[in-house]
DNA sequence: TGCACATATAATCATATGATTATATGATAT
DNA sequence: ATATCATATAATCATATGATTATATGTGCA
C-alpha cells in the first residue's frame, strides 16, 4: 500500500486542522452522520459562531461538503478530497463518537429533513 | 485492531504536536534515523534555538528520547510511549525523508559516534 | 410583507505559537 | 584552566488561533 501523502507541509496543514478537540470530534462525528450546524451547537456546547468558524475551515480545505436542507445545512465528510485516505487513516485511529448522536437524539434535538 | 486513541482532547494534543512542518519531518525522519540537534539545523536551515525548543516540545510529552554522546546530544523516538501506535499510524503515511540524510552524508555532516 | 429561525461574517480580544537574538550550561581538548 | 563546540534556556516579538459579541444573510411561514 502505497503512501496516502506526498507532501510534509501538506500533511502538517491538514494534521493542524484536525489538531483542534472541536474540529477533530466534528471529523470523527461526520464519518457517520450529516451533522447540521445547530446540533454542533448543542453537542460542543459553544456559541454557533464559533462552530460556524470551525466549518469553515474545515470548507475551505473542502475537507466537507455543506448542503441546505431548508433552513439548515447539513455537512458530511468529502469523500473525494484527495487526502481523504490521510484524513480516513487519522480519523480511524479514533474512538466513536456516537453517544454525542444518541444523546442529541434522547433529548429530541437530532434534526431530521426527510 | 483496536483503536490506537480512546482520549479526543489526547488525539488533539498529539496532532498538535505533529502539526507543525518542521515538527512532524523530525519525527518522521527519527523514526528511521537517530539525529543530533546539528544534524536538525542542517537540514532545517534553521536557527539552532528554533531547533532545540521543536526538539523541547517533543520531549516534554516524552515522544522522543536524548541521549548524550560526547559533546552531542542524539534523538531518537520513543517506541515505548503510550501513544507511539497512534503517532506511528500517522507517520506511517508519509513519505520517508531519507535524502535529507543522504544530503548530509554526501556533505560529510552526518555525525557518527561509534 | 414581515417575523422567526438557522447560519455566516465581521470586529475584537486574549492567548498560543514559532522565530530571533542573547546568554547560560556542559562536555572536550589543548 | 580556558577556549571551543554543542545544546539549552530566557527574553522578546510578530503573527496565528480560537473564542465572544454584534450584525448580516437567507429560508420558511403566518
Amino acid at each position: 500500500m502505497g503512501k496516502a501523502m506526498t507532501d510534509m507541509k501538506r500533511a502538517a496543514q491538514l494534521l493542524k486542522l484536525l489538531s483542534d478537540p472541536t474540529r477533530l470530534t466534528m471529523m470523527k462525528l461526520l464519518q457517520s452522520h450529516e451533522c447540521c450546524v445547530c446540533e454542533f451547537v448543542e453537542i460542543f456546547g459553544m456559541s454557533q459562531p464559533a462552530i460556524s468558524q470551525h466549518l469553515r475551515k474545515l470548507r475551505d480545505i473542502e475537507l466537507v461538503n455543506e448542503t441546505r436542507k431548508g433552513k439548515w445545512i447539513f455537512y458530511s465528510i468529502n469523500e473525494e478530497h484527495a487526502d481523504y485516505p490521510f484524513i480516513h487513516s487519522v480519523l480511524d485511529q479514533l474512538p466513536a463518537q456516537d453517544e454525542s448522536i444518541a444523546e442529541l437524539e434522547a433529548q429530541g434535538l437530532r434534526i431530521c429533513c426527510e
